[in-house]
DNA sequence: CCTCTCGCATTTTTT
DNA sequence: ATGCGAGAGG
């Protein structure tokens, strides 16, 4: 029987609607849980099976996680038998944009085949630029530059319009410098991430050609996570479907939590008066979180003003509590934390279902070392630490050269890494032979002599440093010269071991050297794999190395999630975006983490710091623990925190709180204090066990039931469950 | 021109 | 705490 719709068995009547919308604007407002990616990858199949031909469809996603997990969602909602995804795109928007500007750059940049600057990229051409314009980069700080350039561009000003609107002092040097390092970019055969939307929308916006091409091309638009967009998204979306009006987003303006990064969340609280014609789904019901935490989730979340209020609700049961509690300080945090995971673990529940979240990376490491103390698996979801490695880098910045000669910021990396006695004063003169030719850095290295004020062997260096670049291409582009790579791992083998790079880290040979040798090798292996998993056989070697090199850039942290892994996964609650876990773990919700500093004296940013607490709340199927500290070590010093606004906000009778005494504080707040046949155990107080002896109470944790407490014995600290202890209190004799 | 050391900023979140 | 950049010595 060929079915013509989707199967909607077991979809709430919301749920169906959206699935079975074909034709015109759809606006799907998708709270927490509510089944929203069901729902997408449904709709997706039933656009195919309603006849619509996969290739007319786009998909885009902020992740490549999300892209992935979409796609093979998709895959196995299609019957194989009847109908194909074959050409269906699912992708994020800015490999989009890339595989857009690849086929269509040489319109907009003169290029197809360019270079992605990553942020340190960036902050290098962003620092030659401001010397470009006789600036000092101490006052005119890289970083903060950079962050107006890509405001600006995240908002399709480019370098003109941005000068345009420039009136005072400030914003008009800062139109020149992103003038320059425009020009910079341009002339490197480069772009930056936000070039590549921005490129991409003034593309589509100046080129009527293109823009009919993927008009026709993409008849069905279809854009995830839409409270996160910016402007410029915003436009190309626009752009693509402006034609066939097919254009479906689903966001959640609660879950908006990139407004810094210039998402603009009117995108999706002004979709209706946009697309007038706009059929508008809302999603409440969460079939994700169990009672409790839903009602944690939205009582807080109710405290933003600047809202539309909106029921969230479940029919699942009431479930468990979720756990507040309060520690000495972050280790005990992770210890707790831990103990959550281990018991849970016991219980039944798989490492992979459980994952701890905090506000900023550097709250990691703590938590990564109690893990390794006891032994349990986990992953920190940190996708671009590799590749932000220094002996990467440099590596990467060897091939990017490679598939790029003109990429400067690549040259000025590696020209002296490993060491070749080319210093600042070479650099210099290479920079001025090159600028005096209208050469790019590597060209000009051929052309360095003696007269032009080169050291004989910074010269002879150069050529050296030239040659090699030169052979490698040869051999990689190549298929007949003897010397040619085979393969692409080949190809980065080779390129570690001739470039020096090998070698350096070779003669020192200590702890850290061996380290940075086992990431090069490692690169090796990625560039194997990712050459294994390419499905375009015939690619050569150099055509592989720009792919390879594309992957590279647009890695992102998510991507490091790997769900067949048995691991606990550690993460920020910014990458949790849009995963689920049985047991979440929140750490560090303290005035100044979570709501971070920053958004202490700005209402805008507090309500981005409470949905963002709100997204880290609502990961969380059966178990949510959300700790806080009293005492911080945080940049080398210890300070006192305040528990988080967000903790009162949340919590009631739905919740659980568990005070912990301050160790290292003798006063004792009353409610801490727990009650054992009459007499009270309490800081401090001396107990007997039958097995364990006498000991100390070093802490105690009050739960609704098996109440704990921390004992030091004489042969050593145990937590204990208070019910099962029974523990004998020792009256002090004096 | 290279290498070592001291001083300083740095980190909120990411494609 | 750590990592990078500036400045001094080899």
């Amino acid at each position: 029987m060929r079915s013509t719709e989707a199967n909607v068995d077991g979809l709430t009547e919301a749920q169906v609607k959206s699935v079975t919308h074909v034709n015109g604007p759809l606006l799907v407002l998708a709270g927490p849980g509510s089944g929203k990616t069901t729902v997408v990858t449904k709709r997706i199949a039933n656009l195919v099976a309603q006849g619509v031909p996969p290739w007319n469809i786009l998909a885009l996603t902020f992740t490549n996680k999300a892209a992935s997990e979409m796609r093979e969602r998709v895959f196995a909602q299609i019957d194989p038998k009847t109908h194909g995804i074959r050409g269906l795109t699912v992708s994020t928007f800015h490999s989009f944009c890339a595989r857009t500007l690849r086929t269509w750059g040489e319109r907009i940049i003169g290029t197809r085949s360019f270079t992605i600057y990553g942020t340190s990229d960036q902050k290098s051409a962003v620092k030659t630029a401001i010397r470009a314009c006789d600036l000092n980069d101490s006052n005119w700080k890289p970083a903060s530059v950079l962050s107006i350039i890509s405001g600006a561009k995240n908002q399709l000003i480019d370098a003109e319009a941005f000068a345009a609107e420039a009136n005072d002092f400030h914003s008009k040097t800062i139109a020149k410098i992103y003038r320059s390092y425009e020009l910079i970019l341009r002339s490197n055969d480069a772009v930056d991430f936000d070039d590549l939307l921005l490129c991409t929308a003034q593309l589509l916006g100046r080129d009527e050609e293109v823009r009919n091409e993927l008009q026709q091309r993409y008849q069905y638009l279809l854009i995830d996570e839409y409270q996160d967009t910016n402007r410029t998204q915003f436009v190309i979306a626009n752009y693509i479907a402006s034609k066939h009006r097919n254009i479906c987003v689903v966001g959640d303006p609660d879950q908006s939590i990139y407004a810094w990064r210039g998402a603009d969340i009117s995108n999706i609280l002004d979709f209706e008066k946009q697309y007038e014609d706009a059929v508008i789904v809302p999603l409440g019901r969460n079939f994700r979180s169990t009672g409790y935490i839903v009602e944690t989730a939205a009582k807080l979340i109710a405290h933003n003003k600047f809202r539309k209020d909106k029921r969230l609700y479940t029919d699942l049961e009431k479930g468990n509590k979720p756990v507040i509690v309060t520690l000495p300080n972050e280790h005990e945090e992770a210890d707790t934390i831990l103990r959550e995971v281990k018991r849970l673990h016991n219980e039944g529940t798989p490492y992979k279902e459980m994952a701890v979240l905090y506000r900023v990376n550097a709250l990691s490491r703590v938590l990564e070392d109690a893990f390794r103390n006891e032994g349990v698996p986990y992953l920190v979801a940190r996708g671009t630490a590799f590749y932000d490695r220094r002996e990467v880098k440099d590596a990467v910045s060897y091939l990017r050269l490679l598939v790029n000669p003109k990429d400067d910021v690549a040259f000025r990396r590696i020209i002296n890494a490993p060491a070749r006695g080319i210093g600042k004063t070479s650099l210099l003169r290479l920079e001025q032979l090159a600028s005096s030719r209208g050469l790019n850095m590597l060209g000009a290295a051929a052309f360095a002599t003696k007269d032009l004020g080169f050291t004989a062997r910074a010269a002879k260096a150069l050529h050296t440093f030239h040659q090699m670049m030169a052979r490698w291409r040869i051999d990689a582009d190549s298929t007949q010269s003897l010397t040619a790579a085979a393969s692409l791992a080949d190809l980065v083998e080779r390129m570690v071991r001739e470039s020096g790079l090998e070698h350096s880290l070779n003669r020192i040979g200590t702890e850290e050297d061996l380290e940075r040798l086992q990431n090069l090798e490692e690169l090796i292996s990625a560039a194997s794999d990712f050459e294994e998993k390419s499905e375009d056989e015939s690619a050569s070697p150099l055509q592989l190395l720009f792919e390879f090199l594309e992957h590279v850039a647009l890695v992102s942290d998510s991507d490091a999630i790997d769900p067949r892994i048995g691991a606990v996964t550690l993460m920020t609650l910014h990458a949790a975006k849009g995963l689920e876990y049985d047991f979440v773990a929140i750490a560090g919700l303290e005035d100044g983490l979570l709501p971070h500093i920053r958004a202490l004296f700005d209402d805008t940013q507090m309500e981005e710091e409470r949905r963002l607490c709100f997204v880290g709340i609502t990961r969380a199927r059966k178990h949510l623990h959300i700790s806080s500290t009293l005492r911080r070590t945080q940049r080398g010093m210890t300070e006192r925190a305040m528990p988080s606004r967000f903790l009162c906000e949340m919590s009631g009778p739905h919740t659980i709180q568990e005070s912990v005494v301050d160790t290292w504080n003798t006063q004792v707040a009353p409610e801490l204090t727990l009650s054992k046949n009459g007499s009270e155990i309490t800081l401090g107080t001396v107990v007997r066990h039958k097995r364990f002896g006498v000991g100390k109470v070093q802490r105690v944790l009050r739960r609704e039931r098996g109440s704990t407490v921390t004992v030091d014995f004489p042969s050593g600290t145990k937590h204990l469950v208070l019910e099962y202890a029974n523990l004998e209190i020792v009256t002090p004799d004096f």
